[in-house]
Order: structure tokens, then sequence, then C-alpha cells
RNA sequence: GGCCCGUUGGUCAAGAGGUUAAGACACGGCCCUUUCACGGCUGUAACAGCAGUUCGAAUCUGCUACGGGUCACCA
């Protein structure tokens, strides 16, 4: 067979080699060791939560090392392909604080080795297509429209357990044997009838052999050589993932491939690939799937439809990006936490973030993790940053709390520094959503009675503490004369002094000075349970908390 | 089913031939405390199994079991 006459006719059009496209994406001038990496969703509309973790790795390799982290869209696959999903996935990368040096942006391309969206690319892989034609690597498959619908349709199956694996693989083969046998003639034909045709790779593995390969975070696989056709083109001319990963990966000189280890299996064929093209193979890192607990209890991947599988989910939920982010780092190389114990005040970026300390195998998704480490954040913040989290948080998720905050800044931060600062913060929020209810009292449209007064405690006791508590009451005490006073009430009415007094000998009175103050708590917070009282009261002001228990004594009459 | 990957407490995990087998989360107890939220102390709990190599194995090898991934003109 003339393979550079069945190359022309295959590709009429393309005039350009390999060696045009070398010397167009020329190897890049980057300083010994730095590392390309880059990542490369599909536009779906949709980003998974686990797209987090090489999407961290790349970043953290690129930028520690003096490198480039780029984004490559891959849109390959028009049928799954959302209106505006590309910038969808921008916004929201940008929003977890992954930053790009190239690839695609809101304003377009940039960088040197674009584009950088698989669409606008398809000449490109045109020009290696052909050239494995020439080669006798490649060769076209003719199918008609029916034909096509037909493998559509037959997706199916493979989703059936009762299938014949062995038949399967067998009928499988003999088809591809099939197609490899074809005549120029035929070739002409079929494409003077005008029927398209999809690029087939043909496969020189035997899958006897084993090929060793290293895998940065798997180490040392072995992997059978592939005996399967690679699908390089499909019937629209358009690229199968296999393809255009040997392809852009090589072009735009990615040194480093941090994917999900469910690429794992095809492995084989890139590898084939990329010796095919005489391209050098990047180095690959493959990382473990994020997993779920199914009703069985085993471990699935969590995927598109579960719980948590959407990204912007945890925005909805009101995770804070940092939470997030420290919780994926967490789970990527487990010292980071101790780490950031030891270093409270140093950025994430300082850390040295280490392949070698990647775990191999996949880790099931704990939000009671999520929530502690994000409290944990939350805590080390000031009232300010807090109040901003909540805001933008409220904006989209709760307009009418948003009015309220932003209406009176000084005042929601006010409550926000109750037991802020120091070395042992109160650790009140995992997300924002948790700050409503904590500060709804001091809000008068959101104050309403939740809890009743203590019940094993006299009625009448509690109406002469709350008043007693009015009489004495004076916005000019500190806190120590505050609660000295707060105790005299306490003894007024029968009630010890010190709850300690009371525990020691509880026939001896009617209560305690801690009724005391849940007496004032309830009749100002409608609470059981508040932060620190006194500022509490300082911060609701004077009147309304006169008003308030005012209100408490009425209804206890 | 073939192929590949994985397996240390409930979860995330340190650990790289000799350790009382870290730590964090969760759970329990005690303490602190005007409630809550913190904080301190403390407890329960693990090397999947079996062989082999070795004076000695969580660490090396093999097998088994279990779990996961994957077998598209999807990515």
């Amino acid at each position: 067979m003339d393979y550079n006459r069945l190359a022309d006719l295959l590709f009429p059009d393309v005039t350009l080699y390999p060696e045009d496209m070398e010397k167009r994406y020329p190897e890049r001038s980057l300083p010994e060791g730095a590392k390309v990496t880059r990542i490369a969703p599909s536009p779906t509309g949709f980003f998974h939560f686990g797209g987090l973790f090489p999407a961290t790795v790349g970043e953290r390799l690129a930028h520690q090392s003096g490198g480039v982290f780029y984004l490559r869209i891959e849109d390959t696959d028009s049928k799954r392909e959302v209106e505006g999903a590309a910038e969808f996935i921008t916004k929201i990368l940008d929003y977890y604080g992954l930053h790009f040096d190239e690839g695609v942006t809101a304003d377009g391309d940039k960088g040197d080795y674009g584009p950088y969206t698989q669409s606008q690319r398809v000449g490109i892989y045109h020009v290696y297509a052909k050239q494995l034609v020439r080669d006798g690597r490649a060769y076209p498959v003719f199918s008609t429209d029916e034909e096509l619908d037909e493998l559509k349709a037959a997706d199916k199956k493979a989703e059936i357990k009762s299938v014949n694996w062995e038949e399967e693989a067998e009928a499988r083969r003999e088809a591809m044997l099939a197609r490899r046998q074809f005549t120029m003639e035929q070739v002409e034909a079929e494409l003077a009838a005008g029927h398209r045709f999809a690029l087939f790779a043909a496969a020189d593995g035997d899958p006897e052999k084993k090929l060793k390969v290293t895998d940065l975070v798997k180490g040392t696989l072995e992997i059978p050589e592939n005996d399967e056709d690679v699908v390089l083109l499909k019937s629209d001319g358009i690229p199968t993932y296999h393809f255009a990963h040997a392809v852009d990966d090589h072009l735009m000189r990615t040194t480093h491939v941090i994917r999900g280890e469910e690429w794992l299996p095809s492995l084989s064929k890139h590898l084939m690939l990329f010796r095919y093209l005489g391209f050098r193979a990047p180095k690959y890192m493959h990382i473990a799937q994020l997993m779920r607990l199914d009703e069985n209890g085993n471990k699935k991947k969590l995927s598109k439809r579960d719980m948590g599988a959407n990204l912007d989910d945890y925005r909805r939920m009101g995770y804070s990006v940092k939470a997030v982010n420290e919780y994926v780092m967490t789970l990527l190389n487990s010292n980071y936490e101790e780490w950031h114990m030891q270093n409270p005040d140093k950025d994430r970026e300082e850390f040295p973030f280490s392949v070698k300390k990647m775990s191999a195998s996949g880790c099931l998704f704990d939000i009671e993790k999520l929530n502690d480490v994000s409290k944990n954040v939350i805590s080390r913040m000031t009232a300010s940053e807090v109040y901003d989290g909540v805001l933008a948080y409220a904006e989209t998720e709760d307009p009418e709390f948003y009015e309220t905050l932003a209406a009176d800044r000084a005042y929601a931060e006010k409550i926000l520094s109750i037991g802020r600062g120091g070395n042992k913060p109160r650790k009140d929020f995992a997300v924002w959503a948790d700050v409503k209810p904590y500060m709804s009292f001091f809000y008068d449209k959101y104050f309403t009675r939740e809890d009743e007064m203590p019940a094993d405690r006299d009625r009448a006791d509690i109406v002469k503490a709350l008043l007693g508590f009015l009489e004495t009451y004076d916005s000019r005490d500190d806190q120590n004369t505050w609660f000295e006073k707060c105790k005299d009430i306490a003894e007024s009415i029968g009630y010890a002094r010190e709850t300690k007094l009371y525990r020691k000998e509880p026939e001896k009175y009617r209560g305690h000075v801690g009724d005391v103050a849940s007496f004032i708590r309830v009749a100002v917070t409608g609470r059981m349970n508040s932060p620190d009282l006194y500022e509490v009261i300082n911060i609701l002001g004077e009147d309304r908390m006169r008003q308030r228990i005012l209100d408490e004594t009425e209804l206890l009459k």
C-alpha cells in the first residue's frame, strides 16, 4: 500500500508537517527542574470536587518549581458540551484561588502555546494524523451515518451486567482485524461517495509483554503493551482524548501529566501514541479517586450524581475557599495539618508540598473533618474577614440577610468580635450559613424566644432576679462588677453566690448564680445558650436589653 | 470475566527490618466554666489472611481474600 498516497487522499488539505509544528511550538526555556502542568477539564458546566486534587497538585508543582501552570479546555465531545461552560470553569477555578499562567481565561487565550481550546486545534491534530498515515501507523474506517447511530445506541451494552466478556473480546478483536483490511480502491470509492471516516492507530503491542512505567505517585507499574487499535479522529474529524492528549501535551511542552487514576487503564495506549508520534512521554501522576460510601458500606468513586460531588455546592453550602483548600491539602499531604499548626501565620504557598507524601489509595470524603478544618480556619479570621465572608455568601444565598448585614457593618463586626482573637478563639462556624442563627437575636426582626426558662426554677424567683437585675444594672460597670451584682441578686433570692457552693450543698439553696445568668440570658437572647452575656448586653445596648427583660417578666406573670 | 491499582483504629493517616505502632477527626470520661463555643488531661480502638526470607517484619517476596478502577467514534 502506498501510504503517502493514502495520506494525501485522506487529508488533501493538510500541507503542513510535524516539523512545522515543532518550529511553531518550540521547547520552553525554563529554569532547570521547572515543571509544566495543566488542568484540562471538559466544558460540561460541572466541575467535580475531586478535580480540585489534580488541579492543586499541578498548581503547586508548577509554581513551586518556577514552571508554568495552564488551563486547556477539552471540548472534543460536542454532545456533552454546555453553553458558557468554559466561562464557568475559569470563574470557579479563579474563585478557588487556582491561578493560571497560560491558557483559557475570561478574556481569551493567554500564552504562546495556544490555542488552548481543543476544538480550535483541529488543524494541528490533522498534521500529525496525516503523518501517522504516511508512516503506515494509522488507517481510516468508513461508516455510514446509520452505522454511527448504531454505535451510539450500543453504548448502553457495556452497562448491562450480563455481558459475556469472552465473546465480547473475541468479537471486538475480529472486527478490529477486519477493519484493518482495505484497498486503496475502496478508500477512493468511499471518499467519492462522500462518506466520512474515523482514523484508527494500528496497535503493535503484545499484551503478553509488560511495560515498566514509573508513575510518580503509584510507583513502578507493570502494564501490558497495547494491542487495541486506538481511535485517533472521530468521523467528524475531531480527535479523541487519547490523541489530543499526546499532541497537546507534547506541543504545549507539559512535563507532568497529573490526572485521576481512572486514566491508568489507557496509559498503555497513550505511551504507544507518544512512541508512534516520536514524542518523549511526559512524567505521569495518577491520583487516587475520592470515594464515598454506598448503601452496602463499600467505597465507591464519588460520581457526578453524588452529594458533594459538585465543587460549586461547597460555595452554596457556605464553605469558605480557604477551608476547602486546606481540607484538600490535608488529604494530599497529610503532614500539612501539622505544618500549619506549627506555622499558623504562613500561607499555603509556603508549605513544601511533596509528591512523595501523596497517598496511592483513594480516601473517603469526610464532611466531619472538613467541618473541623473549616471551624479552625474561620476561628483564625478577624471579625472583618468573617463579615466579608458571610456577606459574600449571603449575597447570593440569602439576599434578605445580606441586606441586614450590609446595612450596618460596624454592628455586625462587633457581634462577630465576641471571643475572637487570642489563643483560644471561639469556634462557632463551620459554614457561613451558621452565622445567621448565631447572631440572629442581635436583630429585633429575627429575635424570637426559642428556649423556655429553666423548668426546675421558681417563676417568682425568675421575675425577682430579672427585676433585680434591671434595678442594679449600670452600663458603665466592667465585667467583674457586673457579675458581682449578679451574685448579689442570687444571694438576695436565696441562691448561692457561687455555683460550686450550690453543688456542694444543693439543699441549702434554691438555686445559684448560674441560674441567674440563665434567666437573664433567656430573657435577653431567647436562648439557653449564647456567647458571653456581658458582651452581648453591651452590644445590644441597654434600651433593648431592658425592653426584652420587661417583656419577659410580663410573659412570666 | 480480562487487565491494572489498592488494603495500618469508625475516618484521614505517620511509618521505608528492631517503635510502648505517631498525630488529626469522630466517640467516651474527667477538669475548667455564669450557658454555649473554646481549652487542658485522659480513654476505647489498627498493621486483611496465610506462607516464605531474616536472629528479628506493618515494613522485603509469593499466594489468597476483599475493595476499587477500566474495558466507547465519552472524557
